[in-house]
DNA sequence: CTACCATACGTTAGCGTTAACGTAAATCCT
DNA sequence: AGGATTTACGTTAACGCTAACGTATGGTAG
């Protein structure tokens, strides 16, 4: 390994002080365009890469987020990644991806290895710390962006960005009302889950919005995967046939309620309406195409994203607890 | 902003040096048992971080790796970057995720912040830069390894791993030709895409191999989505209404063959026999179930970065050029 | 003509850490 | 016993950059 071409180097060669230097490679002012431009041809002529490390020990600022996940390999949470991403890119920013596989202790030892590496912000996705925990954090990072995690006391240097699961729920409810239906079943998923939680209020207000009456029994809990859906559709279909419509926890649920329904001879959207969550690119493809809640994620690590930056920069008041909204994509299911 | 805690602080409470307080915190020798401890207790107590960007500075290595790839909201590459990650996380490293969009100009700018950044080392994912410019940033990043390309002169620093596709499709047509088809069609992706091509080479091989002719009106190049494979489809058997086999780009064009085949009134597998590439979650759900190659994607991530890590540290010698084997998964379409 | 100011630089002193070397005391070996 | 080695520290000097301040030069306003 050569030795580093360092802005000594450049200062020597251009004749001028290493601050000139400085000033040249970072377009600052106070230096005349002559001097700056031969800086930079011999600059590049030597091949000189200012050390971003270096940087960022004098200026206290490391151009560099961190983003915190349980899971890339899920699509949910790619494609938040790349709307994030594609921001950071585009502000100078480089972004460490952390997975947590929603396992407390790796998500505090991402969080630790993010708070060594001096990010100047963090955002976090589902977390899963306690909220003490999670305070902790807060303070230690410079600013931090959560993603669809509440927060009981909502510093200064912290926002937070919400899917609008409930409200998405209750569209879909009302559809469905309008529609005729009023024996509407829920296949609600794993009960630790926020969205799961906020879906589950948002089908009671929906209910009650439209002056339906709760019935337990059209709550299912199911897997949030193909058997799931097929498994919970044979148990309520068996218990109420009287249900017309059902509410799946996502499009994967939903499709196993369509293998349910095809096996039952039920037919798709005759004998039961069938809306699913997320839109994942199967859902069109089904027969009949799938109605379902989409939320643009790449929009909302986009606007996580935004929000992180504007934090840092200090640049103009920020909405604290923002919120995306599901759009009902309606296609042939219901 | 309260003042940041140094060791300079921990070596005071300590009446130490900040020598000793260093070797405590990295569990470096020279050191007693007891200061170490006592050491170690004082820096939790006062809270003390060390600077992971000091750190670099001082001792060169910013234990963060590079992680370059198209687009982490593809599936096939946002499972090889949690492969990837999840092997960096065990081994004390941080990654930087980039996305280029294939984008060669956004490459570049991705690499050039990676290399200002000073990681210890970068993985590139289907690089589209040039030979000469893919080796010139071969030359500047410490290690290298590359994915998915290959590379004219393999130097010192660097190593490639590739997915066999030739393999794979050879793999293919062998099982095709055993259950006694010979009339076997092709849809190619776009023809830049280089799995593309050698997919095609496999395909070539595989009926050489096998003492078959080689038909141009066999192989049709098709989007690799699921209206591709859907035109593809109309478009070969309107021709050759004698193949009895498909060997798709992907499972998603696999799809579109089902379509069209339904429409048709073609059976499958009766009529035509279908095999699929890449094992998405769609293809065990199809009707029948879709039989595909599989590389597991995620292995090939942890083998890319433990080839980086092993580079690093040099430890041991390493394969340079190494090969991922797709497995042939045989369900029911063919 | 002086006082003031802007412009275009240079100097100095860190940022927080560790490599390399120095040193004093304890331990060992023959 | 006396030199050699080991252990447990401390000192010094970087690593590469920039903030903050200093200085010289020329212009400008009154």
């Amino acid at each position: 390994m050569t030795k580093r071409i360092t802005i000594a180097n450049v200062a020597k060669e251009a004749n001028v002080s290493m601050m000139t230097v400085s000033r040249a490679m970072n377009n600052k002012k106070g230096i005349s365009q002559e001097t700056r431009q031969k800086i930079l041809e011999i600059a590049e002529r030597i091949g000189y890469r200012p050390s971003g490390v270096a940087r960022a020990l004098a200026t206290n600022r490391s151009s560099t987020i961190g983003l915190v996940i349980p899971d890339v390999a899920n699509p949910f949470f790619s494609q938040i990644t790349r709307g994030a991403e594609d921001l950071a890119y585009l502000s100078g920013y480089n972004v460490f991806l952390v997975n947590t596989d929603e396992n407390i202790d790796r998500e505090k030892a991402a969080l630790n290895s993010l708070l060594e590496k001096q990010v100047d912000g963090a955002i976090l996705c589902s977390s899963r710390l306690s909220c003490e925990d999670l305070n902790k954090y807060i303070e230690d990072f410079p600013y931090t962006v959560l993603i669809n995690r509440d927060l009981d006391l909502l510093v200064e240097n912290s926002a937070t960005i919400n899917v609008d699961d409930s409200f998405g729920t209750q569209q879909a409810i009302s559809h469905l009302v309008a529609l005729g239906h009023t024996k509407i079943g829920l296949f609600a998923g794993p009960e630790e889950s926020t969205s799961s939680q906020r879906r589950m209020n948002g089908y009671l207000q929906g209910l009650e919005n439209n002056n339906l009456p709760i019935e337990e029994s059209l709550v299912v809990s199911s897997s949030p995967n193909t058997n799931g859906g097929y498994q919970a559709t044979k148990d309520l279909l068996s218990k109420r046939n009287d249900v017309t419509a059902i509410l799946a926890f996502n499009d994967l649920v939903a499709f196993g309620i369509y293998q349910a329904c095809e096996e039952l001879e039920y037919s798709i959207p005759d004998d039961i309406s069938v809306i699913g969550f997320d839109d994942i690119p199967l859902a069109a493809l089904m027969k009949p195409s799938l109605s379902t809640l989409r939320t643009d994620k790449r929009e909302l690590g986009h606007q996580a994203m935004q929000t992180l930056i504007t934090l840092i920069n200090n640049d103009e008041d920020i909405a604290r607890e923002q919120t995306i909204q599901p759009a009902l994509i309606l296609r042939d299911s219901g």
